[in-house]
DNA sequence: AATGAATGAGAATTCATTCAT
DNA sequence: TATGAATGAATTCTCATTCAT
């Protein structure tokens, strides 16, 4: 019973619509104004049947941290370095990253408020998925910079600063920034160019003013 | 009484005792879990007394944002271009930036969340705090741009870059990031350069590996 | 259907284990605080099961109720004024009204807060329980009077007194009593004595001092 | 303002207003069908008010307990021993114990089917009602076979015996029996002869059969 | 008959807000 | 103006009961 392969997926199933209803209403109200009323009306079902499924409405968040860990795990696993053009290797890095920020926005949305201001999701939401992140470009801008492709440079600020780039832009556009929303697909290529190439002329054109 | 301005001292003196209150308990606990109890305490008045000043828990976070927007106006007016050298301008340019988000951490700690989950609040907040200071951003590069002392780059997105830089960072710092926290004197020259210079190796370096 | 008479053993078995297991979660958690999870746990089967055989969780506690009303009514039956001493009658007499009481205190401690505090239930637990047993009593001593044994006493005040007795004592090791836990194996001897003899000495030994 | 000896006596009163409603309501409905709504009703407040002066509804049931105690320890200072006639004595102090369990039935009512089913609360009562009352007694029935008055007993079980009686027959009452309702004015003379003199013939009697 | 997921009425509790003092 | 007790609407969560499988 326990094991009943048809058992797990209806609860898995079960498990997974409350958290698209609950994302939706929290993104939409916050975690605190959404009720067990509104997630359960948005997903068509009765208010007590999740708590067949969740223990209380903070673990129905906490289930939306953890959905949105694996995917984070999942999608972490991209061929790095496979690249000769490095220029073209960062628009390809931060593209990956921002099709990962981007299509889960609602998530963010839903999560980010109350994390920064739960500590106890703080640490978790901070270890599990703010850190890994971190570290697997820490490992792979030092191996970049030993290898000679790219300056020296403080590795472990100049990551957050890129990391927190990203987090920063989805922060402006959940803010109702419609410059970004409206060019997102430009973004990749526009921070590839910035981040490798910075702001100043290049070397040929700075007498001459372009 | 109503244009007494001792009546009218006294009366900001306490709003601004009820503010600071607020923020340190909004900071927290965060907007919802923080009770009027809470910040009553904190300010070492009593419950009812809030309601003499705000006329809602809502106005009082409101009250803070606009404190906010306050600071925000009166520190943005910098002497922009004076500098000579174009890196050591951005250098001071973002030490500016960071202190005025540093230490305010606390109450974007305390307005943040909400502001992320509240359409009002936030379109109040894009609107007095956000945009103002991207567009002084945006008219400057502009300015650089055409005379020539920085490369051609997409405006908007990069300025919106290099703000969403900083907000990130701060996140991060919120979410209890420790080397940001740890090295944040350090930034504005880690970010100016990065920005200003890119990762790639300066001309001179690339076929010797450095 | 309905007559076979091995469905019947099926049901009453069925029946019996439910019982047994909302006697035992009852007694330890109390009416209320007991659910028809706990109970279809404790007697290992699904909660729907329980309505099956019962209309409602109040039935559970009423059939509880019944068969104590059986177990009563069936021991009632002992041959009472058998014995020639009338002490060791008494002795006798206790002790059986406790072995119906004893071994059957989970039984009461399931009922009997309850039952103190329905009306429904008071009711039926006083007309089906209490009165018959006191009925017996009072018609025993009312005998016994006549014929000269005991002493002219209020009859009914008597019996009550020497059944709350019995009960009282039963909700004093309810309570956590130790000394009645540890000495129940003395209580018809003592308590025989008490009622018997009462607690004046002994005609001759009043002088002596003992 | 803690100490303000009015706010104390506001205070006290309305927590007392507060307690005899529950008193009644519990004694009525029983602790949990009693709902937060009945009490503040029976008391005529809002629901809300009762959160200002008790933490819960489990802490309502608490201080009526603690109430109870204080009442039994004040009432329990009697002159012990003062009496010549030692049956006279018990009657007198049969009278004084039923004295001070009869009027408070209504809160025995409200009280004891919770006391026998919590754990906490038994502990609780057993320590503070039951013990010091039958340590008095234990003391006192020494004393009296020290000094000849009565009978070599089994002092700690004949304590419970006679405590039993008494709270038997309150149960019994509550319980709905009429015949100790109407007469428990004679009660005290009646058990105190059934305890002091015994069921059996006065010795001249016997032979008579009276 | 047995199961246990789903239901939704009901209850305890919280807390922003009011208002008499 | 300041106070803080009182209010009661709103919310989370529980659990007896139902019913499709």
């Amino acid at each position: 019973m326990p094991d009943d392969p048809i058992q797990e997926l209806l609860i898995t199933a079960r498990r997974n619509q409350i958290l698209d209803a609950a994302t939706h209403v929290f993104a939409e109200k916050g975690f605190h104004r959404a009720t067990i009323k509104d997630i359960a009306r948005q997903a068509g079902i009765a208010d007590g049947t999740i708590y067949t499924y969740f223990a209380s409405k903070a673990d129905v968040l906490l289930a939306i941290l953890n959905r949105l860990n694996e995917t984070t795990e999942r999608e972490q696993h991209f061929a790095l370095g496979s690249e000769q053009d490095l220029r073209a290797f960062f628009t390809a890095y931060l593209r990956q990253r921002m099709e990962l920020l981007w299509p889960n926005a609602e998530v963010f949305q839903a999560v980010l408020p109350e994390v920064l201001v739960n500590a106890e999701l703080r640490e978790m939401y901070y270890q599990q998925i703010v850190m890994p992140t971190v570290q697997i470009g820490e490992r792979y801008f030092q191996a970049q910079i030993e290898e000679g492709q790219i300056r020296q440079v403080d590795v472990p600020l100049t990551i957050r600063a890129i990391g927190g780039m990203m987090l920063g832009l989805l922060a402006l556009q959940l803010l109702g920034d419609q410059e970004i929303a409206a060019h997102w697909e430009e973004l990749p290529e526009v921070l590839a160019t910035l981040i490798f190439d910075g702001l100043k002329l290049a070397e040929g054109n700075r007498e001459r003013g372009m």
